[in-house]
DNA sequence: AACTATTGATAAAG
DNA sequence: TCTTTATCAATAGTT
């Protein structure tokens, strides 16, 4: 996808293997993005560029992916190690957790429009539509309980009503009988 | 990339929304693939389907890029602890963070308007007015960046207006003495 | 799974 | 790094 195919080969021209890795990372964290959205899966994609900067993506939470993954994986190849049982294990468990959770918190206060202070323009924007969407769902869930409630009402009223109808004859046909 | 453009969002179809996860992440294994070995990075990918299933791919080894990304982000200090502390003691550390975890992932999919079929009416009215702060508090700091961005914009304009009077003076001068 | 019409990604150039 | 443009690649919809 550019002017002539591409050898999917190591570039050797130190500029523009920056160059395509720079264009390259953008369109596979994008897709990755994507991916996620579109099929409701969980992604977890890290880059390390050659000289050594990260970049990532998490569709959920890094370390909870990460965790899970290892999860699978251990019950596949459980035979290897004795798992070292120790504290050391369950030391990283919870910082694993401990991260995550504040992740999560992160996530939770931006969603409660706390602590805005390190957003830029586009997060916001994001934000805001994420926000707007949440109150649209809270919306209709309201209107939907309120109708419910509305059609309960007419169906009691209808059989109160027939009710009446019912005993008015009953009634009626009782003062018959009394004046004969 | 397909007949019609595809809105990024939830495929609510099942079957198309397999069919596409299963083309898209082909796809992006392949990218993948191809990023690392063009441009010689270190690359690793775990997806997870929305039913669970993992499909993953490590340029040079799952382990390692995940040792590396974790040190890379600095890992929490957490030098040691005094090995006076039991496994139990972490076991439930542990749960009383996966049980805090599940409510803050709670908490966030009802402010996402997810998820909000056991709620009441009074809870539902009570997440609305928090949606709405929400949107009222990233309206508010959007408008103070807007804000900020056009005084700066009216600073640069007027330094720029003086800047050009003065040469503008300098330049009639110059003329003059050229005249003379 | 295979086929295409289209959109999307990106190599090269500026 | 950004933009533009020409081309190739990915894939959405269909069979």
């Amino acid at each position: 996808m550019g002017r002539g195919k591409v050898e999917v080969k190591r570039i050797e021209n130190p500029t523009s293997r920056q160059v395509t890795f720079s264009k390259r990372r953008n369109g596979l964290l994008k897709k990755a993005f994507e991916l996620s959205l579109l099929c409701d899966a969980e992604l977890a994609l890290i880059i390390f560029s050659s000289s050594g900067k990260l970049y990532q993506y998490a569709s959920h939470d890094m370390d909870r992916s990460i965790v899970r993954y290892r999860s699978e994986m251990g019950l596949l190849g459980s035979t290897h190690n004795q798992r070292s049982t120790t504290i050391e294990f369950w030391k990283t468990e919870i910082e694993e957790m401990k991260r995550s959770t504040e992740t999560l918190e992160g996530n939770l206060r931006n969603l409660a429009g706390e602590d805005l202070s390190n957003l830029g323009m586009k997060e916001l924007r994001q934000l805001e539509r994420q926000l707007k969407i949440g109150v649209e769902r809270v919306r209709c869930k309201k209107r939907r309980i309120v109708s419910e409630h509305i059609n309960f009402l007419k169906r009691r009223r209808r059989a109160l009503v027939e009710e009446n109808t019912r005993l008015q004859k009953k009634v009626k046909l009782l003062d018959q009988q009394q004046e004969a």
